[in-house]
DNA sequence: CATGAATGAGAGTTCATTCAT
DNA sequence: CATGAATGAACTCTCATTCAT
């Protein structure tokens, strides 16, 4: 009889909305207003649908963590063990399908709100565990493949971690630098180096 | 007899106040009257030597860009040119005198503004082109120095950079996962593993 | 054969769900949200029953109105007719049985809503100027009894009503100050001691 | 050199805006806007003077206190300390110069906003608890100058209070049902009837 | 040079009311 | 009758910027 239930699906748009005016204009730049317009929804819909601006934010954050986790899982079909580090690096920074600069550019943006909005801050730290967590094991995985020493595997996820987080970082500011499909393989290189250069087991 | 101009002291006081505050709180959120409380001056004499909020952070962008450089020629005393490369990641990375958690924290925060503000990209883009042409020479001299093929040498220092900016961004956003005097030796690693990988020349 | 209308019960829930909201929050506090909420209904219930938020308000002032009636009536029971204007006076403020915070709390808000919605003016003058009425007749049974003139019982019965009120507003604000059960013992004495102050008929 | 300082003068016209546009339109209808025009200043000085608008009512409500204060001063000058009592009333009550519609308009306003805003309530409390010492005082003054027992001094006290903010209520929502000059007289006769019912010391 | 009061545009948020289902 | 999503106007509050002193 009612209106039938539709927040999932607007909560998403909404979402999407900050993600694409936010990839413009930042976090502050991204009123409430401008919002609700990408999302295609009058403005008073996004606070019926989220108590305040913050909450949309921490459900991005989710929600670009998921799209990695989703391109990662795509790329890994058919790889062998020793490659799946590689179709880590590949999904944050291979161009092409699934690749998504608004993506970056929020990112870019949510840590830098980490830095004075707890909330957001501990969201972003959920995600960063997650994929932390999820490094380290294929980085377990490359070095028992090349009957390597795992002792450094935190370390080396530590290091390909930063890297990644540095590429999309200079993506967003300094993209002229970056010659095109340059930063997947030489993070890629890095990482199979420092692979390499462990002991043998 | 004018009076002594103190215009440049007022200036760096304020740019400084614009760290501190920033630090803390983003850019958004300095305002203008935190800073210059922050500065120990009157709000109003803030737009005395500043035409607007923006000036204060090219200023600042700037003064960290030198304060790295700075640290950099110190720390490089007294080193073989095939260690300066190391001494540019400490300069960047290492605890200790000189390091500035501030610092860090405003670049990140820099990083973000850049999305949106034209004129803060371009300051951005200025220092970090002249620290990749540095990254860039001081990689000839790693290479040079261990007889190595100095093809790659552009490659290198991209991934340097990517992983330092990478580091500087974990550290605000989640510093309980790096462990305290970590990154810089990690970093290292990379680099010199990257180094030793290319072939003899 | 129609559905049996629950119209008339689907009002009195939503008018005590204002009452229960109002006495908490204010009548601007109570939401439309909130009032649906404790009447244990949905939102857009409320505006099938009710053109707007003023006209709950409204009905509610003659609700309180009927309660304190009521409650009257019950006292008077088998009391002597000089005795009723202290019943008058016990169902306002006695304690116990029938008495009810929030529709006092409720009284006090509609008082300041007064001033600015002339409708809920003219709602709260109908009942003021009947229990006026009632009040006059009841200092006329009391002065009548006790053989004094009835010359000055619209007098008294004004101060009663202020007194009453008064003790409302106290007894919101500062109920502190006053002690438990205090209230209706101070203004029957002053009433009936006003009634006996008065000059032999 | 600089602007010289104005502040106390900007609040007390801002807090007396509030008076003005509260008596009107009550405190949520009273929006920073109105009251800024009230006070004949720009609404962003309202902020700068004010953190926020329940800062505005709280001055208020110890202005009010000292309105009524002075009043009372002024109308004890040359009387027996018997007849400060009366005079106390009158400074609440009595019609012609120092009467301030307004202010009684507010003060009801002030009772309803009291229900939600514990800060405002802790006011209200304050100069309630400071007027019912002053009321005590004047009721032992009246009681002693007539050899009366003054134990009962305290129930006259709030009984009056109660009277004079009913009278108040009256005022604002039913004016029509009190004849012009009726109140203080009518309150005042209470009050000394209720002494002279006293027992004798 | 310095001060801090003033400005006013615009932000996030709330909410009475409407209405498609 | 009932639902709850949608609307948009209006609110309080913030703040970069200006400028009289």
């Amino acid at each position: 009889m009612a209106r039938p239930r539709n927040t999932d699906i607007r909560r998403q748009e909404i979402m999407r909305g900050l993600m694409a005016v936010m990839a413009e204009a930042g976090y502050e730049g991204a009123t409430i207003s401008l919002i609700a317009q990408a999302a295609g929804v009058a403005p008073g819909v996004v606070h019926y649908h989220f108590p305040n601006k913050q909450a949309i934010l921490i459900e991005l954050i989710d929600y670009i963590g998921s799209l990695v986790q989703f391109r990662f899982d795509e790329m890994c079909d058919g790889l062998a063990a020793e490659d799946h580090l590689g179709a880590f690096i590949d999904a944050n920074l291979a161009l092409g399908k699934g690749s998504n600069a608004a993506a970056v550019a929020c990112w870019v943006g949510i840590g830098a709100e980490s830095v004075k909005q707890p909330e957001v801050r501990a969201a972003y730290r959920r995600v960063a565990e997650k994929q932390l967590q999820l490094l380290e094991s294929l980085c377990d995985r490359a070095l028992t493949a090349k009957r390597k020493s795992t002792k450094h595997k935190r370390e080396i996820a530590l290091g390909v971690m930063a890297a990644i987080e540095g590429v999309f970082r200079l993506t967003v500011s300094v993209s002229e630098l970056i010659p095109r499909g340059f930063a997947a393989a030489t993070v890629k290189e890095m990482a199979y180096g420092a692979v390499s250069a462990q002991p043998e087991n």
